[in-house]
DNA sequence: TATGAATGAGCCTTCATTCAT
DNA sequence: TATGAATGAAGGCTCATTCAT
């Protein structure tokens, strides 16, 4: 009776998760269009009636991927209060990735760093500085929760918590180019370690 | 009688500083080969006079980057013999190369970086663990001498090793992300001091 | 719903027509693939969507040539009984495709063989040669039928086959060099009579 | 005392003869100037210090071919008075070629075919056709001579001359393409009798 | 004269995007 | 809405030719 229905937004997410696929194993400028609808199980055409261009997509799964990882580690934060704790916690949650479907994932953020960093790419630097603006912010208020109870020494807050964040990326990388020479989980508990007893009054 | 004379290894040393400028700006697919010899100053059929094809070109450039950034580190830590402080001067030696020559490397290291997780591409990330295999041993060493001497605590030198290298990295990155965020050569003496505290007996 | 329905083996065959006029025109090396889609009415990238590389193309299109002319002398022999006649039948088919839409594909034959010749250009000699070798046979058990039936004097047939077939090429050849120096019908009727004449009892 | 005297036309000639022996391996297009020096031993620019192009160089080497050719034929047929005989021994100087160094001639005689059809290639085929021109009037005369002498029966002797030669070159790319299929020399010695018998009165 | 380093026009091929169905 | 056939701009690479030495 009525014509055939289909969730645009859904069908829109589908091809997303697609695309975070392709995207991670070969990059932006090796991905093709055909490739992605293949692994997608539509035609390429499709792709272009919710995606304006190649690019767009890739900025777009760029989103979903911040956004999924927010929700990840916003679900870890909730029921801890103390902040040295929450600074714990939050360095683990990365742990927590590793081990599930976002590990995928992490090509695509090396990905997205290239690309960010490129000169005239301020689309793509945009919506890097605003994932990592948002994970700062994070760690920032819990640093300063953290001073303001005494429990961490006066600092630079902003700079620590771009430290903090920084240096979990560094580490994982270090980790996915040679798996074998440490466990990744042992090496953020020492990172959280270090970090908090640094960061001690 | 006798040809043009040309130093022919001075010429491919030149091509390669124009590459990696121009690696580091545009990326490895998104540079032309056609921009790499307008960089250098020749024409595009005399590239591969000297390296056979784009990608050659490309890992040459990064081999004569990880190059010179040893020696750059070298020569800072020949002077100093307390662990703690060859630590510290580690990771200062990296400021060194924010305000030199060495500045325009950084997106470079990206996007080999990039380059090196794509599957399939075993030469890249052979490279690069090679280059960040030797950087590890340097530290690993330095740590097991402050072991030793009882300045540091017990730990998986290796891992910790790796966990430097990587954080001074992201650090890094975080900075190149936004300048204008925390003054580097700051935020790397407190990375330092951090480090230092945090491993120390 | 249901994309552009296009009959892909009517378009390839569509492309290989325009490519075996391009190719006999200018030959394999000569040929830009830009021409034998502007030959073909459509756009260049079209070709590859039909033919992986120049060279399938060529080669497909001499299999083309290969399977017109075969069909073209079937027909004629069909109708004749005694070998002597067969073989002038058999030699005038040339006639007859030099003035039909055949002509043109006489220099396509000259390239095939250029290309044939080639050291390591194992693919090329061997389609070559398989195609002499169905025209050897064909020939072959004429005259073998011949000699049994002691129409022709007793020979070494296969050598005979390839002597007759390499004459009509190159009579052929010789008259395309230079059309008016004699009418090419009269000489290969000529070259017909000698030839059975030649090789009668 | 005097300069260092170099024989031109010596030179010339050594570089026609390396240019031969290239062009018969890969053909015109397939051949690459750097190798025909490398195949002379000498630079790739003393190449354009006797010859203005590659195309002239091919011109030149196949002038340089027919030259050759020519007189080893015109050697054989001095001793000879009778015209039968001499046909005889027009077609069996080509058997002679296959066992000399003009083997390796084989392949550029093809590939001058291919290169003289082409369309608007005035120049090679004028030079092919010059070439046969020569052959053809060679052969023309003898066979003039023998239908003079009643010994061939009257004919058009400029087209038959024109098949005699056309046959040869027809017969032996037959052989060149699959040399154990039959034997050449022999193959030769059948056409030689077939031509004749067909031919005589 | 002899050389080979340098050059850039030219071409095959790829692939993002369009559009007829 | 969904498709994939068609397209042509773009780029890596080759190689005949030039020219400084």
């Amino acid at each position: 009776m009525s014509p055939k229905v289909v969730d645009k937004s859904e069908k829109k997410n589908h091809i997303l998760k697609a695309a975070i696929r392709v995207f991670a194993e070969s990059g932006l400028a090796n991905t093709k269009m055909a490739h992605v609808a293949q692994a997608a199980g539509i035609g390429k055409g499709t792709i272009y009636e919710y995606f304006k261009s190649k690019d767009e997509l890739f900025w777009m799964a760029f989103e979903v991927f911040v956004e999924e990882m927010g929700v990840l580690i916003e679900r870890k934060l909730i029921d801890v209060e103390d902040p040295v704790e929450q600074i714990r916690v939050y360095i683990m949650a990365w742990s927590e990735m590793l081990n599930s479907e976002f590990r995928e994932f992490a090509n695509l953020m090396i990905e997205i760093w290239a690309e960010s960093m490129r000169k005239g790419q301020d689309k793509g630097l945009a919506a890097m500085t605003e994932m990592y603006y948002q994970y700062r912010l994070q760690i920032k208020s819990i640093l300063d929760q953290g001073v303001l109870q005494k429990k961490f020494r006066p600092m630079n807050t902003l700079a620590v918590a771009a430290m903090i964040i920084g240096s979990m990326d560094g580490l994982f990388l270090q980790w996915l180019m040679d798996k074998d020479l440490f466990p990744i989980e042992e090496a953020l508990k020492e990172f959280a370690d270090i970090v908090i007893t640094g960061l001690s009054e």
